[in-house]
Parts: structure tokens; C-alpha cells; sequence
RNA sequence: GAGGACGUAGGCGACCGGUCAAGCCGCCAACCUUUCAAGUUGGAAAUUGCGGGUUCAAAUCCCGUCGUCCUUACCA
């Protein structure tokens, strides 16, 4: 039997990195086995499910590289068949009507919960549970009910979950949960079931905060009369302080297309998350998606949480770390064919793409891309940083300049010298660029880093960057002299 | 309140009874030297939450304890 996963998101928001990283393993685990990997929006919370949400999610699962292979399905359009099975699991005394009038939630719901808890109510306790079909027929045509169902009094839903082992739950633990609203609404854990059951779900790969659901949907699996899926369950991500990493609380960093659109790497991004909660129990942790794919197992993943460290007043760490070197290894070392595709769309955005990179420029244009990337760390500062590499109108950063240049008051004479120096030289490449300057050097009696560094910000306005010569070599003499020669920023530094 | 899960350096995490407890990120330093947030090399940092027990031997097994998290809805 071939494998058959799901990812079932709410649409309540944009792709949390919790939910990404559920994606993945689901997807990890279904090209492992050589299954399928389904998509299932869960959008029966009418009152909280955005249609912007389900675009924000699909926006990111596409960009992770995660398209479902069959057509993605939409759970609200299963009510009638959800609500079937409930009429079915009624007619065969599984289900009952119950006409307890709906207590509206108000204020804290999660306090109202341990409030009744403390009560230490019995399960079986409703009064409508064993009302006879006669009487409940007759209370039905008057009044409003929900229908829950009858979970015996005696046993315990057990399972072996695939990450956490063997969980097994006393009947009396649960309640005869809803399974149909008054309204007529049909509740997740029931549509849950029908829809995986539908959609022949072999393995469910989600995470742990719904380990006690489990045991709720085994009781409709075994109404049902229908065999559960394999379960696993995978750690929670937590926010720094372990407390819950949430939209609301953490903002931004939670989401996946922040990172799309910070300059983050697909790859990388994917790499980072299948390393939290996950170990492929070697040394090795940059993956391609395929070897990731080769050597994903379940038993690979961890039973405990992992903290998704970030400080939000750092902004060197407006994220995890990791994810960030991890994006930048991936920049500097990835194949440079790989990286230009993702390299020109974020230079057009800046505006600073031009047609001939692709064609009599390609080669300049490679070679000046291998040569920035090596201190870059998001797609972004190719743009940014790299700017001046393929623009006159780039800015000169202020700290840069007080430190390369404030030092020397000569290099205000030295500059545009050098300028004129260079603009006499015929083998305009690196090796012959070093002897000029270095000549250059000794005759104005100074230090080879001293003027390299002041041409730094003239040249690329940053402060740090690759090695001098080579950015003087990629910029060509014409570009170089010119910028030498610009008053601009020393009137700037005045 | 109840049920459950988890607890190895700041973070990710190896080691699932047997040498000085891997590796990565981060941090620090040196080197390179024309800078650096790159590269190379090195370093600091963990009495494996705590306390018992089993054993010749425990991070690894058992019990307790503390802490954290999850769940406990006519939310998903």
C-alpha cells in the first residue's frame, strides 16, 4: 500500500514556522516512501478562516517547494458528507442527540475549561445520552441539539504513535464529545476523520499539542468501524523563553513569507527546519531537499521540543541564527548556476537589473556574483550591500566612512591621484593591480591597507566586502576612476 | 483540578549500560592581512534539572521530586 500524508492547516493566519515544518516532515516522509503528499485546508472555523490566510499558506508551501500531489481539498465543502456519517452514527444509537441548551464561551475559554475540570464531573453524566429514540425524535422536532458521541464506559482508546510510543487513554478521561454543532456545523475531530478516511490517509504526521485528539478520533474510528492511520507526532517549536511561539506574541518571525521575502533560500530555510526536531543522526547537516528525502525517517524525529531562538532587540538576530548562517553558507557555496536564478529576480526588484547580464555581460556578471556572495547572507544584500556593483547611485555607509576614511586626511589627495594612476594602466587584472598600487603605496609612503580601505567606501560605499583589488578588477578602470575622483562623499563626511 | 509528554553547554542536538559526554550555530582568540560579519586554526562553555535506587559500571534502566510544555470547547 503505498503511503498517503497529509498537511491540514486552518486558514486562520499566514503559515506559521510550526506548520512549515509539519509540511516538510509530511512531505519528507512521503517522497521517502515514495507516497503521496496531500493538501487539506481546514476551513470549517467560518468565523476565524480568511481566504487571504489560505493564499498566505498556499504562497508559502509553494515557495517551500511543497505542491500536493492531487488537487488540494477544501473541508468546508465536505459538511453534507461529515454530517452523514453523523445521522448514520445516530440511527445506530453510536451518536446521541443532546439538547442541552449551548452555553455561549465568554472571556478566558482555556480558565472556563479548568473551572468545570475542577468539578470533576462524570463523562457519562448527560442526561440526554439515554433518552429513548421516541423521546429524543419527539424532543428533536421542537427544540435545538447537538449530537455527541456515546463513548462506552468502560475501556481505553490506546495507539502506538510512531514518535512517542505507546498512549493509551481511559474512556473516562474523555468526554462524549460533539460531534455535530446545534447549528448543524460538523466539529474537527470529526471531520477530521471523515476526510482522512476519505482521502485514504495512511499516516498521520502532525503535531503533538494534538496527541489527546488522537484518542477522540480513534473513539469515531471505531464508531465508524474503519482501521486509524499510523500516527506520529512531532515536538512543538517554542519561542526562546519556551513559552508558546505565537503569531501574536512574536509577529513576523513566525511567518514563512517573512522569509521569502527577507532573502532567505528555500533550500536553506527547508535545510534549517527539518534540523529542528529532527536528526539525521550524523555529522552531516546541510541536506539537499533530496538527501533529505533519502535519509528521512520517523524514528529520526525527537520527543522534545525545540526553542526557536531569536532576540527581537537584536537585530543581527531578528532570527534564528542558525537559519541565518545556514542561508548564507548556502549562498556562498551553492553551485553559482543555482544561485543567479534567485539573484536576478531580487536585482529587478531593486531596479538594478540589466539585460545585458544575460547575454554579452553573463560572464562579468558571474564572476561579480562569486565574488560578493562570499560575505552576503540573504539574496538581499545583493541589492543592498552589492549595490554599487551594478549602480552609480548607491549610498556610502556612515560608519564606514568615519573609520576607513577619518583616519587619513591624505586620502582626500590620495584618492583621485590613484585615480589618475590606474586610468594609465593597460593589464587592468589583479596581479598587475597589486604591483601598481603597492608602487603607489611606497611612493606616498603609506600602508597598502590604508588606501585600499579609504577606496573601499569610495568604490562599493561599505565598509567590508571581498578583497579590494579583485572589486577593483570587477569594476573595470572606467567605473573605478570615476568614483575615485567623486567629491561626493567627502562632502558627506564634512 | 485532572491526564499526558519532555528535561544533555546560550540555541540545535549525538552518545539509547562501559575510554577524558560527538558535531553544528553562537561566543572568544590567533592566523591570514587590504577590511570583514568570509576562510583557517585554536579556546571557553555541560558535576547530562535535582534526589534516591539497581549495577562492577548510568546521560543511558527504575522510583521520587522540581521545572517546562500540551490537552482537557457546540475552536481548530
Amino acid at each position: 500500500m503505498t503511503t498517503r500524508v497529509r498537511f491540514a492547516p486552518s486558514p486562520t493566519g499566514y503559515l506559521h514556522i510550526g506548520s512549515a515544518r509539519t509540511a516538510l516532515f509530511n512531505y519528507l516522509y512521503a517522497k521517502h516512501t515514495g507516497g503521496k503528499f496531500l493538501l487539506r485546508i481546514e476551513d470549517t472555523d467560518m468565523a476565524r478562516s480568511t481566504e487571504e490566510s489560505t493564499r498566505s499558506i498556499l504562497d508559502g508551501l509553494k515557495w517551500l517547494g511543497f505542491e500536493p500531489d492531487e488537487e488540494i481539498i477544501y473541508q468546508s465543502n465536505n459538511a453534507d458528507k461529515h454530517r452523514a456519517v453523523v445521522q448514520k452514527l445516530l440511527e445506530e444509537g453510536k451518536a446521541y442527540r443532546d439538547f442541552t441548551p449551548k452555553v455561549e464561551a465568554s472571556g478566558d475559554v482555556k480558565a472556563g475549561i479548568v473551572e468545570r475540570a475542577k468539578e470533576n464531573l462524570d463523562m457519562r453524566a448527560n442526561p440526554f445520552r439515554d433518552l429513548s429514540n421516541e423521546e429524543s425524535d419527539e424532543k428533536a422536532k421542537t427544540e435545538l441539539f447537538a449530537i455527541r458521541l456515546k463513548v462506552a464506559t468502560i475501556g481505553k482508546t490506546s495507539f502506538d504513535d510512531e514518535v512517542y510510543g505507546l498512549n493509551e487513554r481511559d474512556y473516562s478521561e474523555t468526554e462524549d464529545l460533539v460531534l455535530l454543532r446545534s447549528d448543524g456545523h460538523p466539529l474537527y475531530n470529526l471531520a477530521v476523520v471523515c476526510d482522512d478516511i476519505e482521502m485514504c490517509i495512511t499516516h498521520v504526521i502532525r503535531g503533538q499539542d494534538h496527541l489527546t485528539n488522537t484518542h477522540k478520533q480513534i473513539l469515531i474510528y471505531e464508531a465508524l468501524g474503519k482501521l486509524p492511520p499510523k500516527f506520529a507526532h512531532l515536538p512543538l517549536i517554542l519561542a526562546p523563553n519556551k513559552g508558546k511561539l505565537s503569531k501574536r506574541k512574536h509577529g513576523e518571525v513566525v511567518s514563512m513569507t517573512t522569509y521569502r521575502d527577507a532573502g532567505f533560500l528555500a533550500a536553506a530555510f527547508r535545510n534549517f527546519l527539518a534540523l529542528l526536531g529532527w536528526s539525521s543522526k550524523t555529522e552531516q547537516e546541510l541536506m539537499s531537499l533530496q538527501e533529505l528525502t533519502d535519509i528521512f525517517t520517523l524514528e529520526g524525529i525527537h520527543r522534545s521540543n525545540a526553542v526557536f531562538n531569536f532576540d527581537a532587540n537584536d537585530e543581527r538576530r531578528w532570527t534564528d541564527d542558525k537559519a541565518i548562517w545556514m542561508n548564507a553558507e548556502y549562498i556562498r557555496t551553492m553551485p553559482i548556476e543555482d544561485l543567479l536564478p534567485f539573484v536576478k529576480p531580487e536585482l529587478k526588484s531593486a531596479k538594478l537589473w540589466r539585460e545585458e547580464y544575460d547575454e554579452d555581460d553573463k560572464t562579468w556578471f558571474e564572476n561579480t556574483i562569486n565574488l560578493i556572495r562570499q560575505r552576503f547572507f540573504t539574496l538581499k544584500d545583493f541589492s543592498n550591500q552589492g549595490r554599487a556593483f551594478f549602480s552609480e547611485d548607491f549610498d556610502f555607509d556612515k560608519p564606514a566612512i568615519e573609520k576607513n576614511l577619518g583616519k587619513e586626511p591624505n586620502l582626500k589627495i590620495w584618492l583621485p591621484e590613484l585615480a589618475e594612476v590606474l586610468e594609465t594602466v593597460e593589464d587592468f587584472t589583479h596581479d598587475n593591480l597589486q604591483e601598481v598600487v603597492k608602487q603607489f603605496c611606497e611612493s606616498n609612503g603609506t600602508k597598502l591597507g590604508v588606501l585600499l580601505n579609504g577606496a573601499r567606501v569610495l568604490l562599493t560605499g561599505q565598509g567590508v566586502g571581498p578583497s579590494m583589488l579583485a572589486v577593483i578588477e570587477t569594476l573595470g578602470k572606467d567605473k573605478v576612476c570615476l568614483r575615485l575622483k567623486s567629491q561626493v562623499v567627502w562632502n558627506l563626511s564634512r
